[in-house]
DNA sequence: CAAGTTACCTGACGGC
DNA sequence: TGCCGTCAGGTAACTT
């Protein structure tokens, strides 16, 4: 589900009705994730302790805690986060249960276990860029997110350009979706071999990208089957999508059939005359 | 070493 | 109706 728009409203979401909350129990069924989830230790540090922050980096939620323990959450393709009243009735894909001293849950839900639940201690959490995202590229809206940085990781690389965009080692939090619909605002062909596209390219794409999940973020995100928010609502940027998933429909440019292919694996969506290169 | 493939898991959908 | 293959918003460990 989550890419960063998504991850970025339930954020937002999240953060109001979290700040102040103390952790008064956890509840976890067992059924394993992407990684581990250290139940007896995220209890030691968890329990009793006030949330203080809801933080994001790449497509992770970071919640922070007043002992500076960190709950690092990421959704996977299923995920999702939500906020109920307790005694509400369990669904079938509820793993883990947080509850709060104003009788409310924390609830992480998630069909395909690909998401994941970690602690980072009181002494990590200091540390979280060395130890934890040390592996994690730029984010797209800080300023290290430029024309030179991608020109410099382009170099001598013969990749298509799609791939190197949802690559999180070089840009954090672009997922399928994101990545389809900044090349389309950037006019950008996804097959491009990265090491040909000049400054004056990487900058429209910059450009693109951003524009585009400022407006995504700004329209909820997208719901493609549930995604829902902490209040329980949907997205709608999906209605705006203008190649995402629109294969044998008219380009809202040029009015050319958006054409379908694969591309790492992954359903590529593109216009064959706005994005030729 | 760069880049492509596979595995992890559930559920929806289309074809037969 | 139901069985089977394919596909889906992600990531990392593989192989080539």
């Amino acid at each position: 589900m989550p890419e960063l728009p998504e991850v970025e409203v339930i954020r937002r979401g999240l953060k109001k009705l979290l700040i102040h909350r103390t952790v008064t129990g956890i509840c976890y069924d067992n059924k394993p994730l992407r990684l581990p989830v250290r139940l007896k230790t995220m209890e030691q540090l968890l329990l009793g302790q006030k949330i203080v922050a809801v933080d994001r980096r790449a497509k992770y939620l970071l919640i922070r805690f007043d002992n500076d323990a960190v709950l690092i959450l990421h959704m996977g393709m299923t995920g999702k986060m939500s906020l109920c009243p307790t005694e509400s009735p369990k669904n079938v894909h509820d793993h883990i249960c947080w509850y709060l001293d104003d009788k409310s849950e924390l609830r992480f839900n998630d069909i395909r276990r690909f998401g994941s639940a970690q602690i980072a201690s009181p002494e990590q959490s200091g540390m979280l860029d060395t130890i934890f995202f040390n592996q994690t590229g730029v984010e797209p809206f800080d300023k290290a997110f430029n024309a030179d940085y991608l020109l410099r990781q382009a170099n001598g690389k013969r990749r298509p350009l799609k791939n190197f965009l949802m690559d999180g080692k070089i840009i954090a939090g672009i997922g399928n979706i994101y990545a389809n619909e900044a090349l389309f605002k950037a006019q950008l062909n996804p097959d491009r071999p990265i090491s040909s596209l000049i400054k004056t390219e990487w900058q429209r794409l910059i450009v693109g990208l951003r524009t585009t999940l400022t407006h995504a973020i700004s329209c909820g995100g997208s719901t493609i089957s549930d995604f829902a928010n902490a209040n329980g609502t949907s997205g709608y940027f999906q209605i705006n999508f203008s190649v995402y998933g629109r294969q044998g429909t008219p380009c809202p440019l040029c009015q050319t059939f958006i054409e379908k292919k694969k591309l790492g694996g992954r359903a590529t969506y593109f216009c064959p005359v706005c994005q030729r290169r």
